[in-house]
DNA sequence: GCCCAGGGGTAGT
DNA sequence: ACTACCCATGGG
């Protein structure tokens, strides 16, 4: 076990970060952060500049614990700069589109894009199909929880490692459905089997954007909201724009723009170039703290 | 473009 | 306790 103080950057904020939604198997108990990343085991908690970490481990992606958080943690991407360009473009909207992009931006600060797994991306956004939040995260960590062998234990509790790929093949439809996954489950049965390795995943890292996009999407259970959301959260395409109800509902309000989940994305990622996956987590989540919940 | 796909969380009664 | 409604969608 390793304990250590982490000094972010200007602009981080870590509740924001792990709880807006672009992330599904951290939660929040007792005032930590617990979560997994790859093999490490983590709690995590902000006081000002400072993360308290302990950890599983001293390592991370293979590397020194300390300069692997920095990076899963979206240090590396130039936040004010963003949110500069951001405010900028936001200045040439109508008058309501101004207003609450900027307020948006306020009340998101400190938000930033995690660089998440590709693969575990993609399992968790297809399960994410027509699904809530906190039901995303019981299936993800029930998917976890069949392999004994990738338990981690931290601090007297019991985390689980991502299963990978060759995991993932040994299950059986009978084995996925007592998962609960519903309608999912031929869409991540078939995934496991018609992959070969997880180098299909890094291999998508050469690719444009839309060639990821493209690529992903020859896959069932995976459209142009999955994959635009692996993309952004799996592959740091800071200009991905997923579209969801909440976006559209945004998108017809703000801009009066309408339509396919295709025709919104394509509009996104051309009018908010190049940060539309910044601006998009920044509206999605001001838009359902203020709207989602029916009691104020 | 329309409708359906399981199941669970949640607000309202 | 019970019900109605909702859910970061995709496929036929």
């Amino acid at each position: 076990m390793v304990k250590y103080e982490l000094r972010v950057p200007e602009l981080f904020d870590l509740d924001i970060t792990l709880g807006c939604g672009q992330t599904f198997r951290w939660i929040k108990e007792d005032n930590w952060w617990k979560g997994v990343v790859k093999d490490t085991a983590l709690m995590m908690k902000q006081q000002g500049r400072e993360i308290r970490v302990i950890a599983s481990s001293d390592k991370l992606f293979g590397k020194d614990l300390d300069v692997a958080l920095r990076y899963y943690l979206g240090f590396d991407d130039p936040l004010v700069d963003i949110l500069t360009e951001l405010e900028k473009l936001a200045k040439t909207f109508p008058e309501t589109a101004k207003r609450i992009s900027l307020r948006s931006f306020e009340e998101g600060k400190g938000l930033r894009i995690l660089r998440q797994d590709p693969f575990e991306m993609t399992v968790e956004y297809i399960i994410s199909t027509r699904n809530n939040i906190p039901s995303i995260r019981k299936m993800s960590d029930a998917l976890s929880a069949l392999f004994h062998e990738n338990h981690i234990e931290l601090n007297g509790e019991v985390f689980f490692a991502f299963p990978d790929l060759i995991q993932l093949k040994k299950l059986s439809v009978e084995k996925l459905k007592e998962l609960k996954l519903a309608f999912r489950t031929p869409w991540l049965y078939e995934l496991f089997q018609n992959i070969d390795s997880e180098e299909f995943f890094h291999d998508l890292r050469k690719l444009s954007l839309d060639e990821k996009l493209e690529s992903l999407m020859k896959h069932k259970g995976i459209g142009f909201k999955v994959a635009s959301c692996v993309t952004l959260f799996g592959y740091t395409e800071l200009n991905s724009f997923p579209v969801d109800v909440w976006i559209k509902r945004v998108m017809k309000d703000l801009f009066n723009i309408e339509g396919s989940t295709k025709k919104v994305m394509e509009y996104g990622m051309k009018e908010f170039y190049p940060y539309a996956g910044y601006y998009q987590e920044l509206l999605f989540r001001y838009y359902r703290s203020k709207f989602g919940r029916r009691k104020i």
